[in-house]
This record gives C-alpha cells, sequence and structure tokens, in this order.
DNA sequence: CGAGCAATTGAGACAAGTCAAAGCTGGTGG
DNA sequence: CCACCAGCTTTGACTTGTCTCAATTGCTCG
C-alpha cells in the first residue's frame, strides 16, 4: 500500500451539530475537553473553531507547521508516517473524542487524513496554550491522556515486532470491538470503517494477507464477515487466546 | 530471544552520587526535575529516595503495582513487554535522565531492567502527584517529555511495521550515536551497552539476523566494529539514506 | 587453562510478500 | 433501468527475506 491521496469531494455539509456551546458537543464525555467545568464553558467555545474533514482530506501533513490541535467530534481519522518511497505506517485510528496534533518541536512528525466525513474542533497552538495555562485540570488530563496513548503504542510495538499475522488481526479485532465502548461491554458486531489497505498498513502486513488472513479465521469459525466492513465476532475467547499469542 | 532472567549479583555499591542534594544531580540537565527552581530543591529532595539496580534486576514488572516513578540517574535500563509464551518486544532504551513508570490503570503494562549498574531517584506516587500540584512547570515538563516518547514510539512503529532487517539496523545505529548527544554532534564512535539479543527484541528481528546484518555493514565499509560492544560510524550519509528507506 | 555465555556463520524451512487475475460493489450516465 | 467503470477485495501461484536449527568461534572471568 502506498500513498492514499484520494480526490477530497469537496462537497461541504452544514455543520449544525457545532452551532451550540461546548456543553453539548457529542466529544465531550471522551475528550480532554471535560477537564474544564461547564460554568468555564464560553471560555472553551471561544478558543476553539470548528471545522468538516470531507472523506480523503489530509488536515494535518507530516514536516507542516504545528500551528493548531485537532479534537474529532465525528468521523474516524488515520494517523501514519512515509518513507521516501511511499512506504506507509499507520500509527493510529483517532475516533470520537481523540486528541490530535501534539508536537514537541514546531512541525508535525505524522499525518492526518479523514477517513469518512469528519468534523472536529480546532484549537490554535497560543490559544490551547492559555487555556492549559488557565485550567491546570486540563494539562493534567492532556498528560493522562498522552500516557495511554504512549502505553498503547507499546502494545503496538510487541504486535509489529513479535506476533504473527494472525495474531495481529486477532489483537486489531478485539480491540475494534472495543472501541468507545468505554466501560460497556465490547460489540459483538461493528463496523470497519477503515480499508483492507488502511488495516495492513496498522499491523505492518499487506492487503493479501490481510484478506487472506480474515478468510481463514472466518473459515475456522472465530469470525463473521457480513460484508467487508462488517465484523462478527462468533467466538471471543477464541480470538482472545489468538490475540495473546497462545495457540 | 526469551526472557533474560540473569542473576542478579546482590553487589551493593556505595552511592556516593547521590548524598548530594539534587542540584548536584548527573541526570538534572536531562530530566524533567529541572523543572523545578534551584530554591526549591529541598522539596524536590525531600521527595525522593535514591537507589541502585545492579545488572540485570528487574524494578519494575508488567502487572506488578505501579506504585512509584523512577528517575535514571546513570547506567541503561531494557524497557519491555512479553507474551506469555516468552517472545519479547523491547520499546525502548532508558539513560540518564529517563523518567520511569508512568500508568495509567495502577498496575505497570511494562518491565524494566537494568543493563548495565543502575543509579535511579524514586518518587512515591502520591509524593509525585503532590509535587506536581506544587510546581505546574513540572507536569508541563513531563507532558513534553511524554509527547517526545510517543513520537519516538511512533517512529518505531515505522520501523518495526515497513523497514528491513539492514534499514532497521541503519536507523538504529545512527539514533544510538545521537544518543545523549543533545545539541551537539552525533558521535563516530560509541559503546552499545546492550546485547545482540536485546538490539533484536528491540527491532524486532532475531539475533542471527541482527548479527549478519551488522557484518554486513560493516563488509560494505558503512561502519567498523572494533569490538562487540563498539561501533564506528564511516559512512554517515551511507548509513543515513539507508536508514530513510532510500536504496 | 577452561567453563560458560555471547556472537558469528552456515544450511535449509517457512511465513509473508509479490505479481497476476478474477470477483464484487457502488456510483454514473446513456 | 441497467450497462459499465473504477476501486476495493479476494484468491492463486510463485518468490524471498527472515527465521530456525545447528555448529563454531571468541571473549571474560574464575
Amino acid at each position: 500500500m502506498t500513498t492514499s491521496a484520494r480526490l477530497a469531494t469537496p462537497v461541504m455539509i452544514p455543520d449544525h451539530r457545532h452551532l451550540g456551546s461546548c456543553a453539548h458537543c457529542d466529544a465531550r464525555p471522551y475528550s480532554v475537553c471535560n477537564a474544564i467545568p461547564v460554568m468555564d464553558m464560553a471560555k472553551l467555545a471561544a478558543a476553539t473553531t470548528t471545522g468538516v474533514a470531507p472523506p480523503g482530506s489530509c488536515f494535518v501533513a507530516e514536516g507542516g507547521k504545528a500551528d493548531a490541535f485537532y479534537n474529532i467530534t465525528s468521523g474516524t481519522v488515520r494517523l501514519f508516517k512515509l518513507l521516501p518511497d511511499g512506504r506507509r505506517q499507520i500509527t493510529g485510528f483517532a475516533g470520537v473524542g481523540s486528541f490530535i496534533g501534539l508536537a514537541v518541536s514546531d512541525m508535525f512528525t505524522f499525518s492526518a487524513e479523514a477517513i469518512d466525513l469528519v468534523h472536529y474542533c480546532r484549537f490554535s497552538r497560543p490559544r490551547l496554550r492559555a487555556l492549559l495555562d488557565d485550567f491546570p485540570a486540563m494539562e493534567q488530563k492532556l498528560l493522562e491522556v498522552t500516557s495511554s496513548e504512549l502505553m498503547a503504542a507499546q502494545e503496538q510495538m510487541l504486535l509489529l515486532g513479535r506476533k504473527t499475522a494472525r495474531e495481529r488481526l486477532a489483537s486489531f479485532l478485539i480491540a475494534e470491538s472495543r472501541q468507545n465502548a468505554g466501560c460497556r461491554m465490547p460489540r459483538r458486531q461493528f463496523a470497519l470503517p477503515m480499508t483492507r489497505g488502511d488495516i495492513a498498513d496498522y499491523l505492518g502486513l499487506t492487503i493479501e494477507t490481510v484478506s487472506r488472513t480474515l478468510t481463514r479465521l472466518r473459515q475456522e469459525g472465530l469470525i463473521e464477515i457480513p460484508s467487508a466492513g462488517d465484523i462478527v465476532i462468533v467466538d471471543r475467547d477464541g480470538l482472545e487466546t489468538l490475540a495473546e499469542g497462545l495457540t
């Protein structure tokens, strides 16, 4: 899989959901923003502008100026790094509530593309800095979220460095089934918003291997695949055992 | 490479270097501690205890209670995760100034072992929390350091998911040559404190492939290997080109 | 000197990659 | 309404980079 420069359909869809204040934001319960109390919501709302990214559009570019942060309020984003010859590694998928744009230098070290229609909330760097200085609780929350991502990254290193293709797919499907489940039960059935190419570039495999491996998991009765974008987990225990590398 | 449960030589070496205050700490210039001004150094010193970990000893265990944080003041540590069957992925090496022990839940999700003789500074969780509340600058610094580690982790995902064995070794050697160089020039010659097994488990390869690949890089005139633990970079440009995946 | 561990080297096996060819599916326009 | 196109997915046949297994060499320390 190389670069995915799909043409971005330039259809701008009216963005009603963000007309209200941050208090009604769909992402609030999942986001670092909830560190700011309701009474100070106006300050939060004043620091942000909302926007929409059509499928395939790139709103953070590796090497570009790191001048803003994004909070995803709907849709799914792929975060990735490229090698000069086009090899791509997806480092994560960002969904509702994800905070994108942490950078140490003044340049982004990764790119972000909308997979489906993405709504986001944008903070300019200086405004976010001011907000964090005003609300240490938000900085603390940001540290928590970042630590949590670092741990997920370490888990992914284990996957990329030491797991087989079967184990990678099993781990991926288990993780996706828990996506946004919070403390609720992981889902038995769920949609995969990304393509086989995205999954391959996330798991360090090729499209063909992803496809073949999913087919095999289906044949073995661990999962069902109603359509390419939908998964049903039939044997969760079996899949989890596989994901842990047992068998 | 499976687990590395070398017997920890139980030799306790007197720890003169830490008898003084944090102001004289070797790690201070590299550490998050420098966010605390000199005038408040006493508070910092009061929150910590120092310790020594002999080579091979494990001082953070995956699944263990995350009750403390460690700041490395000398030596090198390997951070890793294990699969139940013993496959190991080293997620990083921590040297002087590294801060180890961030955890989101109350359990560690990784292990840490001393490679050589390690001196550290230990903060209990509640004491660190109190310190961070007292000094928001330290929390901010911690966020910076954590973001920086997250970016390094993403770079490593690119390596593990998409680079060849040659490219992995080239990237590793280039990175090691910059280790602790700060803004100074990267070093032409340097020591590798870790074994071939550690390198293999860090790069997602086997010992044999690491050895063969290093031999080949040497034969091609890119590096010299005075002894197994020492590297000389002969053709830095060539090595960097290789690390980027060109050629 | 020699035991024990780390590193190197070789030969053969295999998991995943590459190349190639059909299927499928959703959108467009005649 | 349906044929057709384009892109995604699946499947097959073959290749290959890395792993596995095994033997040898080299180094360190008692």
